[in-house]
DNA sequence: TCCAGCTGTTAATGCGTATTAGTGATGCGC
DNA sequence: GCGCATCACTAATACGCATTAACAGCTGGA
């Protein structure tokens, strides 16, 4: 004669896997180790507060446990309004596009380190454009809440269910400068002071006229790079006027003759911004030597950021360096500090300092003295 | 004179967890539609099947799910349905070593489009070497548990512990030929089938002795190759005999007189197997350009993979390429059936194949005629 | 002897959702 | 007008864990 059949057993059948098979419960546990299960989530816990178990008891059960290979289901103990150590990274691209240039690869790099020395996992929200594991839901943002907290990569989050998430006091912490959802956490690089910098470098090399090559874009990244070249300028004293090139398409609009023009105008240096397709820095490159012009003889050239990647071979520019790893780990840094919520910093933002890169693509302007000294 | 907090209250104020905030339940909107928080998991739920709801109801439940702006809650949601939708992807090094060449990235992005395409996310586990989050438990490769299944990247898991792992039924798949814990499931190249293309390939060119250089190592990534190049030899009706080359130092045993010497003995081809390092190929490579000679006029080549990427500038070698992302993709597939558990291959394996890559580095043995035809 | 105060453990409950057994109400056939 | 399906929905329960009130056993002081 069958037993009719319980709950239980019809649902372990079927969709079965995941559950039941060899996934062991913190009831299994107890019953192992003789004690109930309220008394494995106290050992296991972990929690030294209030806890009063004998130390044979907890032997027994973390044993036990042991013996099982127990692991706790992580969305129950979010649930049960704990926490799961994992934190999660979302982007609205695919975090490993098939071309590692356009990848997040170098801030993961810091993230995992920092997690893991923190002791969180991560969890990889997929497909947030391609349509993956959230396609389903109009709210894709929203699997993020089955972490502790949760990293932000790319500028392509929507705003509305950002604001969302962070007025519920989800913890959520951008990679790079975002200002929109007000009270947002992000962490980004210092463009400001590092491309001041480097202004003030070239500046100190005799440079008296210098222009910055950008492109036509509102971003963060951009402005805050031409805000610091102009205080650049104004710190060395240097005329600010017709200094910044700004251009839709710098391959077509700088050409050779524009570059010629501006050095019978005086001008002796120029920076790039560097953004995602390098377009400013490629141009610029471009021209020089179709102008059959040599930095940092003719002229001194300097990028504000890294060079892309296909153009590895060429002398390395003067500029700086974004120290995307670290960044990477200062953005878990945060988000671990959000997630404990116990001393949140008033304004949980954090800028990362570039480093300079002394390159070769810059040296004093052409016609002048060696640098005194 | 100050309440004493509420369980409620206090959960709600510092950690901020996911909980209580604005955000409402199911309960919320069946109280504002006028039904049952069962009614509304039901309509929501958006399940066609034995779902008897009437259009009626089931706008009125939409509408005010809408108003509120409900959001279901993944943990809740999760729990509810006895999995998570999680895949683990676990490495005993770090995932994103700081050196991109030895990262798994080509391998992920095949993972992360396959996951996403199925309705995953991805788990990292982060520091299984360095210590991170399972440095504490002695069973480290336990905390895979936590997903519905579990990707293995790299030869160095523990069998003992992968062995309970398998034995308990829990799905992993392993990236990469592993036959040691029985009963595991793994999706690797098929090397020896490749092998034996390029073998075939070169003796069609002409060549009659060939030559294979490869590292003292006994992975089945080696030995596989090894048989696919002695099958290829067998093949073409060519000698066997010393035409493997063994050495745990290529670059100190492979020197331009020992190539001499093979060309003198009438060896007229080269392969070399691919390694993490690429020792075998950059052995070989080195000392035919310190010979004086050059490929494939006095000498063809052939590598059994991918050129390491630092010779990325070299002439293309002839070979095969590793469909990585390919592979990650189908690891993917093969977890997920063994996750959905429903048709479990019986020999839960899979290979994939190369392709051979023509390359540049072979042709026909000096002071051959061309071939006929 | 009795009770206050510990210590170590458990029973009970809640988190938000999915699922299923069950309940009225209605319609249908005869 | 009486069963009997069917329909539309609700009540109840489970999911796995954390948390807390409560309880049993014990000690020691009065």
């Amino acid at each position: 004669m069958v037993e009719e059949p319980t709950k239980r057993a019809r649902r372990g059948r079927a969709p079965a896997p995941a559950g039941r098979t060899g996934r062991p419960r913190q009831a299994e546990v107890a019953r192992l180790a003789g004690v109930s299960q309220a008394t494995v989530s106290l050992v296991l816990g972990g929690k030294q507060q209030g806890a009063a178990i004998s130390q044979e008891t907890r032997q027994n059960v973390l044993d036990a446990a042991g013996r099982l290979g127990y692991v706790p289901d992580p969305a129950a103990r979010r649930l049960a309004a704990a926490r799961n150590d994992l934190l999660g990274v979302f982007s609205f691209t695919a975090t490993f596009p098939t071309d590692v240039q356009h990848s997040y690869y170098p801030f993961l790099v810091g993230v995992e380190r920092e997690a893991a020395a923190r002791g969180y996992d991560l969890v990889l929200f997929t497909g947030s454009s391609t349509g993956g594991a959230g396609a389903g839901g109009p709210h894709p943002l929203n699997r993020a809440r089955l972490a502790d907290g949760c990293l932000l990569l790319g500028r392509h989050a929507p705003v509305d269910e950002l604001r969302r998430l962070v007025d519920d006091g989800f913890p959520v912490v951008h990679l790079g400068r975002r200002d929109e959802p007000e009270g947002l956490a992000w962490v980004g690089a210092d463009y400001v002071s590092s491309s001041r910098e480097v202004v003030e470098r070239l500046a100190s090399l005799g440079h008296r006229r210098i222009v910055l090559v950008r492109e036509d874009d509102e971003a963060p990244a951009s402005t805050d790079r031409e805000q610091g070249f102009l205080e650049g300028l104004r710190v060395a004293e240097l005329p600010e006027t017709e200094a910044v090139f700004r251009s839709a398409d710098p391959a077509l609009d700088l050409t050779p003759e524009r570059l010629r023009q501006w050095l019978a105008g005086g001008v002796t240096a120029f920076v790039a911004e560097e953004t995602d397709s390098g377009g400013a820095w490629r141009a610029l490159s471009t021209a020089v030597r179709e102008a059959g012009l040599k930095a940092p003889r003719d002229l001194s050239l300097a990028l504000l950021g890294s060079p892309p990647p296909d153009l590895a071979d060429a002398p390395e520019p003067t500029g700086f360096d974004i120290p995307r790893a670290q960044l990477g780990a200062e953005a878990v840094r945060l988000l671990a500090t959000l997630v404990a919520g116990e001393d949140v910093p008033e304004r949980p933002v954090a800028l990362v300092a570039c480093t300079y890169r002394p390159g070769a693509t810059a040296g004093p302007p052409p016609g002048a003295r060696p640098a005194p000294g």
